[in-house]
Order: structure tokens, then C-alpha cells, then sequence
DNA sequence: AGACTCACGAACAAAAATGTCAGTACCCGA
DNA sequence: TCGGGTACTGACATTTTTGTTCGTGAGTCT
């Protein structure tokens, strides 16, 4: 059951964008191409499987590019589109706001954790 | 397994913020106060379950305000805080770039489900 | 020789998100 | 008295997402 057809562009970019790990990817694609192993790295906590199904469906979405050297050993370089770029761009105000407002968000959130003293 | 330390300002704003429902929810208290059945029949395919469910989220990250009137009929009104409302207006770059891309990501994500021809 | 790197792929398992359905207590209009 | 609206709650089921484990095959390091 897809809802393509989107109520609004917000619902349109967190289709692309949205979830658990992609905004860290393309984070950290930000500063220059990036190889597998390096992300794998970088974005810590996540599995090997996960990262490639994400960059794959990033990949799908036309927002990270996929560059492959085929040499011994093998290289593999993600790197931001320019569409991806422009996505990051629009997010900055996010970023600012999920920044300025960290200690909320954490408080909040480690409330929302506890029972009932 | 709770990642609280957010690697960035964004990983935060989007454990706000992220989801199937919750930008959808906000983008219509955008417009001012909402009844629970009037957000019911506006963020249409949303169960009564999962509605509720991610209004109390929204309450708990402080983006959402419930205001219960004890009447009969029960009446109980939701709005965004100050807080959500600086949300909202960092995420209106973000709500552009979605619209104005609306399509390329329409047929990015069509694509996606499609097998092979 | 044995261990490691690289970028994955497949099979499977667990966890998280979402959905379905029924029922609550009250009142109103037909 | 029947059906509808009000704002929920609880048990349960399904779907989606995320995670674990093992294996590939050529090459380098020790």
C-alpha cells in the first residue's frame, strides 16, 4: 500500500530522506566522496547490510552517486549529486534547529523512556 | 539500544520529527487548533490508534499542546506550542524543496518497486 | 600459512512501527 | 430504540525496518 501521490512536500522529502540512518549518510557524504568502508566507519552503530540497502534506495531516489573503480582490491566511492546537494541544502535550517535544540530533544526523549518514579 | 547522543543536529530533529504521521499531523495544526476528530478525517489513512499514539509522542517532545475541555460531548483540541511552531518554520525549506520536487521523487520511488521489465 | 582488507550477497531473526477490531460512557436526533 | 458522534483504550496481527551471521575471491601483510 504506497501512497504515492503526497499530501505535501514535506511528506514527499521524508519519503526520500526519512528513517534512521539516511540524513547520517548524507551527512557525512557532505564533506567528499566517501568509500563503503569509510561510511561503515563514520556512521557508527550501523550493520554493513543496512548501509548498502540505504545507499542503494539513496541511490534510487538520485541523491547519492555511486562510483566504481574496478580494481584489486576493489573501490567503491558514494558521493553526493547535485540533487543530493541541494536536498542537504534545504536541511540546514533543521540541522540548526535539531543543534540549538539538542538538550530538549534528549530530556524529552529520556522522559518519554521512564515509567513512573 | 537508545542512540540519545545524537551524532548531529539533524539525527535529533528527525527523532522528533521523523515518521510515516508525524510531519503530516504538524503540517495540519499548522493551520490552528484541531479537534482529534477533525485531525482524524485531515490526515486521512491514519488509524484512531496510531493517531493518538503520535500525538502523545508529540506532547512529550513538547512540539504539541492538548487542551481538554470537559464537556459532553468530549472535546479535546490540539495545537502547536511555540516550540513546534519553530519547528515548522525550519522545516519550510525543507517543505519547498519537496514540493518543488515533487515529481522526480514520485517517479524515483515508482521505479523503485518495479521489478524488473 | 594464516589473518586481514575490500565491497558486498543470502538466509534468517529480531525489533519497531503501523494497522485492525472491538469496546467504553455519554448524549443527541430521528 | 436505533444509529451516530465524541475521544479514546486494549488485545492482537501484520508489515516494515533493522540487525546478525556467514560466505565470496583476489590480493597484501606477517
Amino acid at each position: 500500500m504506497k501512497k504515492r501521490p503526497y499530501t505535501c512536500g514535506l511528506d514527499a522529502a521524508l519519503d526520500v530522506m526519512g528513517g534512521k540512518w539516511k540524513a547520517l549518510i548524507l551527512w557525512d557524504l557532505q564533506d567528499g566522496p566517501c568509500r563503503f568502508g569509510e561510511l561503515r566507519r563514520s556512521v557508527q552503530g550501523i550493520s554493513e547490510r543496512v548501509l548498502i540497502l540505504q545507499l542503494r534506495e539513496l541511490q534510487a531516489s538520485g541523491l547519492v552517486h555511486r562510483e566504481s573503480y574496478h580494481e584489486v582490491p576493489p573501490k567503491v566511492e558514494y558521493s553526493l549529486t547535485d540533487f543530493g546537494r541541494s536536498l542537504m541544502a534545504s536541511l540546514v535550517p533543521l540541522g540548526e534547529w535539531g543543534e540549538a535544540n539538542m538538550r530538549r530533544i534528549t530530556d524529552a526523549s529520556l522522559e518519554r523512556d521512564r515509567p513512573a518514579p
